[in-house]
DNA sequence: TATTTATATGTGTATTTTCACATATGTTCA
DNA sequence: TGAACATATGTGAAAATACACATATAAATA
């Protein structure tokens, strides 16, 4: 469902192929959304199917033709009336290494340990790229009326993935802690 | 897949019904997880015929007879190699709430400001019923260490929901800062 | 010369997740 | 007495998502 907004509200920015849309997902939404390129397409078809959306193809010389998509005003009611609807579903977080973490009494603190560094680790390069992306997109912090959003979710993003980094810290001392004690408790 | 090793975990810590793990999803893995309770028996119907769990059906007098899950061998050695494995991926966000952030610029900043509050007053909503848990079950930040995941887990969702706070409110003045100067500018 | 990378769009299938609905029993509250 | 709520487990169907694979062109790299 909200996946078609998310392609709505990308359209609303500039027209866009099935390619570019995947691209732009995998660049700026990667603060808060994610979706396979194969669902994309099939989405996108069927919008264009119910009116929301229209496509043009457009041939190229050097690469494969491509079929171009713009917003119709259809879609942008649609998505008009999705934004100010009343009902705020409260988010709810589905997270794989969270789910580990949740059973580290299952296994050595040392393992523990590793994980949670590889973790920071990797949450350290998702930050530095946010970082990088931010700095090119909104230079000395200024920003366009028309990216509020984009400025709004992604220092959201950079905020998450700071918020991570600490907790990874703050795990691994409770982690070396309990280690201490082990000793002598367990 | 995942939601077959969070089953495969909350059985690690007892034997229980498929009512019993509904509960638990919504109440302490609330802070990295959810599933639907008609997920939850398909799975455990699954998980039996696989022999990583067995079950046994409970005659009660005053309610509904229950269908008591236990973990079994295979199952542990399961969640065991799934915990040891080394790959790590990355985490997606994927947020109603902030797709329509990322679209404010379409709506007046009034009706942005006015969301952010709502979304707020649910995060802190949300963050006082964690405290709330955290108080009950690790009073002065004691914990066993079997309960070891649950601490850290339960810390990361507090700390998930302090960050939303704080960045709602970064965003709200950012709004209105961008309101202000709304008037000579756009 | 062969592989990889980038451009570009898909199909078929499987899995995951949600939604609407169904069925029981007993308690509490208006 | 009737409604709502808590206990308890599911089915059927739809929607959302992911996975493997397919196709085609051209540039860059090894």
């Amino acid at each position: 469902m909200a996946l078609k907004y998310a392609l709505l509200g990308l359209l609303t920015k500039n027209e866009a192929t099935g390619y570019e849309l995947n691209q732009q997902f995998k660049e700026t939404m990667i603060h808060f959304w994610s979706a396979h390129h194969t669902q994309i397409y099939r989405q996108l078809v069927k919008m264009e199917e119910e009116g929301l959306v229209s496509s043009q193809v457009v041939h190229q010389v050097d690469y494969p033709d491509k079929k171009v998509y713009r917003l119709e005003d259809k879609g942008y009611e649609m998505l008009l009336q999705w934004l100010f609807s009343k009902e705020i579903l409260p988010s709810t977080l589905k997270d794989d290494l969270l789910l580990r973490v949740s059973l580290f009494q299952l296994i050595p603190a040392d393992e523990a340990i590793a994980f949670l560094e590889r973790a920071k680790e990797q949450h350290m390069f998702g930050l530095g790229l946010m970082e990088k992306w931010r700095d090119s997109h909104f230079p000395e912090g200024e920003f366009n009326q028309e990216d509020l959003g984009e400025y709004l979710t992604s220092e959201f993003g950079q905020r998450y993935m700071q918020h991570w980094i600490e907790w990874c810290d703050w795990a691994i001392q409770v982690i070396k802690r309990t280690k201490e004690k082990g000793s002598d408790v367990k």
